[in-house]
DNA sequence: GTAATTGCCTAATCCTTTTAGGCAAATCGT
DNA sequence: ACGATTTGCCTAAAAGGATTAGGCAATTAC
């Protein structure tokens, strides 16, 4: 019987395309298996369950994220910053929907820890360099800079501006900029 | 054989005091019917399906959370307003995290056209005649002032802000503030 | 009080998860 | 190259959830 070749790494890498065919909610171990022309339990020698599947597809989604914002960032400072931070989360939760809605998958306190989720909160504290704000406001600026970029894009992909004829990309423009204003006025000297 | 009595009704408001407890995810039939003490197949007579069950405490929960905004709102205009809405909002999502997942569930056009989620637009653009935006700025206000509110929540509920010694009341008054002032200062006159 | 309806039940099917145990293929030591 | 070991995928089986069909008792309607 000739084998298939399956290892952690390439489950992990299918489910994560087929959560972004299927949404993530629809990622399970028989599909994947299906998949690879498998049945169900040769799997549970590469996975320990369907969590760790997920467990697995949430952190590689973290990291390829983390990825594209770094490259955004790097030299760039100010608004320039702001903005390719902001692009490169909504391109990417775009074009991989399923990744991006893993990507808030909740994990286990040490797996975050040991995350690229640490590497996203550093380099969204790095944008704020160029706008010179002092603790505590740092961190409540990281939670809005956070909390509207990830609603923003979560209703946006969940379809909540279909119904207003108003371009989602101007709408993005629009807060980016107000948000670059907002952070320069908010400025502790 | 004594009956239970059950109703569409009572199984769905069971459904989302159930989604408190356990989170929205595990919502389950099963679950339902263990709760009531009747077999799983009963649920049938008053359930069409799993995804019929989700919907209900979705549209219960959207009606919940338009009914307490409405409330907050009422007679107050401005950053008041503001600052209403946004503790109705993230009040309702920590005492009912089950129901305000289920809020975010995606529902079919129709279904979410004949919803409470109408009101909720009607409610935030409500907020934003106190600080003369035109179209289609009002348009992306809307957008922004739901992305920050629900992906705050989001990720605070989420677990997302435990790893900062700083109050998330103290993040979420500073930026309600920050939207205040933002607002104010995009005023088309 | 009989008839029609309705509510909950049993039974059965299908799908997903997970564990246990087996055999063949790949790999390793010599 | 060859036997031994490890490893990969398999069959089998149990358990839980979703869903449908068909039955009988309790309720409701006349």
């Amino acid at each position: 019987m000739a084998r298939a070749g399956l290892t952690t790494e390439r489950l992990i890498r299918a489910g994560a395309e087929l959560a972004d065919e299927v949404g993530f909610e629809h990622v399970t171990i028989s599909a994947l298996a299906r998949r690879f022309g498998v049945k169900v339990a040769s799997l549970y020698s590469h996975l320990k369950s369907s969590q760790d599947l997920k467990t697995g597809i949430a952190l590689l989604a973290l990291e390829e994220l983390a990825d594209r914002v770094a490259d955004a960032l790097a030299g760039r400072a100010g608004k320039d910053a702001l903005a390719a931070f902001a692009a490169a989360y909504r391109d990417y939760a775009r074009e991989h929907p399923g990744r991006y809605a893993a990507a808030r998958f909740r994990l286990d306190p040490e797996t975050a820890a040991a995350s690229a989720g640490v590497r996203h909160a550093q380099m969204t504290r790095a944008i704020l360099r160029g706008y010179d704000i002092a603790e505590p406001d740092q961190t409540h600026a990281v939670r809005m800079l956070g909390g509207v970029f990830h609603g923003y894009v979560d209703l946006e992909l969940s379809g909540g501006f279909s119904h207003t004829p108003v371009d989602p990309d101007e709408s993005w423009s629009w807060i980016v900029d107000s948000l670059d204003t907002l952070l320069r006025n908010r400025t502790t000297p």
